[in-house]
DNA sequence: TATATGACCAATTTCGAAAATTGGTCAACG
DNA sequence: CGTTGACCAATTTTCGAAATTGGTCATATA
């Protein structure tokens, strides 16, 4: 088991290295935006030569998609994080505020996700059907553990619930900032109230449900970051 | 009282050219967007000369600023209708259901509010303070006698269900059209649900209640509606 | 031998000045 | 008096040259 560094240790630094310049690759598209940001420019930031760049992402695109992915996947994992330590998080609004500030607080991600267009040149558009597909996917598996567990009201169908879901939150997500003076907090809470007013059921859950519930979604969620991760290029750090 | 033709045909007439032209352009606002439609297009569209319309607007940007507020009077003035005709209307998940409609049946306006980029050259956000004061004084004024009349939550501030009423209303707005086979129509429906439910006080209003609240917000309005054609440019036509 | 590098090249972007278009004016016309 | 289109300055478009950058690979290094 003490046996040779060459091939222990390599593979770790590789991924130590990957991690260097995404972050690197972020700092920059976040300073700068996307059409300023150069190959160069990581790979100095980085402190490593252009060709190194390289050996780790086949292109510009896939190399800033992993940057995007990366963030994606953060989210996501805060998420799954939130639901493993309180199962009440599951619920709809608790989830909605989690998912929210999750958002909020990544400022590249958001500005992705709002496709701010000198963030993000149609990266967030096109080439990404595959993720997509999985993350509505995941979204319909949620709300139809949901349903079954009798946590939506039950004079809307499930699929229009989850439309009025994403509509509503991504108004929330795209709606400017100050209501009066408020942060992110105040506008996660006012998210949180509305969605639990107009697609939570009335009927309070049981703690078992809940622990159902949530573990039910924290598999989907873990499904879904492997999923993501699988394909994203991103290396598998500590 | 059967005097002068001159004085009394001259501004009829003058008020259909006007609209002539402001259909010539709102045409071809649609059909090229903003940045490939000339002066000259308008006018030769409208069978006048270019001079011609500089009788009728200062600039360009003036001609299709009256364009967008001429789109946005006639959306005001249907939602009049509507209180007119029922006064239900008043309540926020029937207004917000014809405003819904009232926006998205009118592809200018909606390109408008959502700032397509090529649709209108920043014509929306810089020179429009005035009219968007005036608008959210309006929604302010209308939620002010919405919770008077005690049809709002009374678990939310005011101006909170404001700010959650209006990022809710625009998500939908921005929300893409398809749940499943579904028109304008639906989705209309389902963001009154989502209203109701979310900020409606479960107390049912009585008719005197009603035509209460519809007059007051018929006048507000009313209010509304002069205060922006009074700086619209606009013809004051039939 | 395996990995990292930066000189190198094709492809794209930027630049700049000339050409073309267009917003806005106004003398002339009806 | 109301309308117009020729006219002009200002802006936009064009397009070839110059500069930058994405991506490769022979070479250097450990």
């Amino acid at each position: 088991m003490s046996g040779n560094p060459g091939r222990l240790r390599a593979p770790q630094q590789r991924a130590e290295r990957a991690t260097r310049i995404l972050d690197t690759a972020a700092e920059l598209l976040l300073r700068h935006g996307y059409r300023r940001v150069t190959i160069d420019d990581v790979a100095a930031g980085a402190g490593i030569g252009k060709g190194t760049v390289y050996l780790h992402w086949k292109n510009r695109e896939q190399l800033f998609g992993a940057v995007f992915a990366r963030e994606v996947l953060q989210a996501l994992d805060e998420l799954r994080q939130a639901l493993r330590h309180d199962p009440r998080a599951c619920l709809p609004h608790r989830f909605a505020r989690a998912y929210f500030l999750a958002i909020t607080n990544r400022p590249l991600l958001r500005g992705f996700l709002l496709d701010d267009p000198d963030l993000l040149g149609k990266l967030t558009s096109s080439p990404d059907t595959a993720r997509d597909t999985r993350h509505s996917a995941m979204a319909h598996g949620y709300f139809a553990l949901l349903a079954e567990h009798g946590l939506l009201r039950d004079d809307m169908h499930v699929d229009e619930i989850a439309y009025a879901y994403q509509a509503t939150f991504e108004g929330f997500l795209r709606a400017e900032g100050s209501t009066d003076a408020d942060g992110p907090d105040r506008r996660a809470d006012l998210l949180a109230r509305t969605v639990q007013r107009a697609f939570e059921s009335g009927s309070a859950a049981s703690d078992a449900t809940l622990r159902d519930l949530a573990s039910a979604t924290v598999a989907l969620l873990g499904d879904l970051i492997d999923a993501d991760r699988a394909e994203s290029g991103l290396p598998e750090e500590a």
